[in-house]
DNA sequence: TTGAAAGCGATACCAC
DNA sequence: GTGGTATCGCTTTCAA
């Protein structure tokens, strides 16, 4: 080996040495690259002598070798790599919950879930910097993809695309929260607890917009065509909006109202506690997500209960796409939304 | 376009053809892959022709092709990536704010974000899983990682490694979170109100273990040598639990809780006042973290407001380091821990 | 048991 | 303007 004098190094790395790769590892060790490979990868197909097998180790260890990823899945033209685009907005408990089992489940299998922030792009845009990545499975949550989105995914290998939102997406498996129903259920248990005049508090945070407006709708729906009413009361996630609106209460003339999840509830719980408005006699209250927080304050929340997917649940799922591509996407309902009776409604 | 009969297809991918590269793009555009990478990059330096760059294009959104990262970046010898391995434990409010808030951050700074979940892997093994991805900088919450560690990421080309966990690391940036210090702002406030037998709620739940130790830690320090007592109170995240402790509450004979977060606190100020425990008469109660939460209960939770990063800071410490990876790595203190004193000590 | 070499996909230098 | 082609780091077949 012919030792070439180093071009003028560039002067952004000052004494940093190049990243050890296997062939500085076979230099060392005096074999080549080929053995490297089978001794690290502990080869079943090939023997290699131990004195070998040692010389390799010890000069991978004396380098500080690591393999690298990205070529290494480069010549093996595949990875198990699962990806999860990061949500437009920061995780809530029921979230950060589903996301970690969801983890657990997977790395069981073998797989390696991937969170990936690249918030910015939308639409098709998005998924082709998430095929860029070239995942062997895609499980996005929310409305951010589309049937082409999809297919790009598709066309680059990813074996399974799996959306976790309210509406199913062409030749994607869908995990349907279908919050409407949400909306629904906890409108009519305030209908059928004599409710007439149903506020239904919307976060003003736009980014929860895809959940709040859905079960808004959902609100509507449900006592469309009854002698209720529906008023949407816009709230921000503080204490002076929320007491903002408990000020008005008088006026707006409401005996109910669904509070979109349990933090929001809370929130208006509080506000109105404060000016004197007595729950449930005056206003019947009801959040959703059923949160333990729920349980802790007084009155005691009603909810309406969420179930989703258990994360193992999920991991299968996607185990088994991704091990049998050809199978047409299969949908699940997973909310099975039930309301929770409890002292607010 | 001659019609080939396919070779006996592998079982495994029935009818779906290969992804299409860069070279198929230049088949179809009947052009060299040299050409189609000018096109789809805008090289700057090179002029193609208008006609050209069309057929290109074309071409691309026929086959639907997408670049292939890890082939990108293999050639071009970096990325920009910037890794943060999942905690071992479902991200609290405050973490999820967080991460979001760094991600967009970093996100306008160029950066790509990646949540990577290793869960099972410890120590220097996961150290290295971590430096196969050769990210250009890690971020790592919590004890993570050790000396050896930082060294095995640096050598593979990471130009910053940051922690943000309790102790410095040898060689990485550390964003100091002195858990102590909240224990010691607690303890010494209960104090001040005249409490001398203080229990200090540790959740049960093991993987909050690297934050609820250190804050008992603290609070024993702070009443070393005083004439107050200090009892840890296991407790888990749930009603039950909570009721069991509140139930040998008088045997106790406590007259302070400080509750490890403002979560676990609630759920104490729930179970106490079930059992007609007055808050804060009989006992003084004292959370940690100032979630929203705690200022919705009543009696209104004192806590111990704790200033994270703002991700925006946390980004720009992150660039400045990647940009100039020769200087020494910054500590920097991140609990300025201030006593909220609320209702309820 | 070990080595030489082909290639995975994309890019950038150097010719034409 | 455009096309060869060497190269990034690794795995794996084939030959020795």
């Amino acid at each position: 080996m012919v030792q070439i004098p180093d071009p003028p190094a560039p002067p952004s790395s000052p004494a940093s040495r190049p990243v050890p790769t296997s062939a500085d590892v076979a230099r060392l060790a005096g074999v080549s690259r080929a053995t490297v490979s089978y001794v690290l990868n502990n080869a079943g197909a090939v023997r290699i002598s131990e004195p070998t097998r040692r010389r390799v180790h010890e000069a991978a260890r004396e380098l500080g070798y690591v393999p690298h990823a990205a070529a290494r899945s480069l010549r093996a033209g595949h990875s198990r790599m699962v990806l999860m685009p990061a949500p437009p907005v920061p995780a809530g408990p029921l979230y950060s919950q589903f996301v970690h089992d969801f983890q657990q489940a997977l790395g069981r299998l073998d797989y390696t879930v991937v969170q990936y922030g690249a918030s910015g792009l939308r639409g098709d845009e998005a998924a082709r910097a998430w095929a860029e990545l070239r995942p062997v499975a895609v499980l996005v949550p929310g409305p951010g993809i589309g049937p082409e989105g999809v297919a790009v995914l598709k066309r680059s290998g990813a074996r399974a695309v799996v959306t976790l939102g309210c509406d199913r997406v062409e030749g994607a498996h869908a995990l349907l929260l279908d919050h409407e129903t949400v909306g629904r259920a906890a409108a009519r248990h305030l209908y059928d607890r004599g409710r007439r005049r149903v506020g239904v508090v919307v976060p003003r945070e736009r980014s929860l917009d895809m959940f709040s407006r859905p079960r808004l709708a959902g609100a509507r729906a449900a006592l469309d065509g009854t002698d209720a009413t529906v008023t949407e009361l816009s709230l921000a996630y503080t204490e002076e909006s929320a007491r903002a609106l408990a000020a008005r209460w008088r006026e707006l003339g409401l005996d109910a109202v669904f509070a979109f999840n349990d933090e929001y509830a809370v929130l208006v719980l509080s506000a109105l506690a404060e000016r004197g408005v007595r729950v449930p006699e005056d206003t019947a209250v009801i959040g959703a997500d059923d949160l333990l927080l729920g349980r802790l304050v007084r009155p005691r929340l009603s909810t309406v209960h969420i179930r989703l997917p258990s994360g193992r649940d999920l991991a299968e799922l996607v185990d088994r796409a991704v091990r049998n591509p050809g199978t047409p996407p299969e949908s699940r309902e997973l909310l099975a939304a039930t309301v929770v009776g409890r002292e607010s409604s």
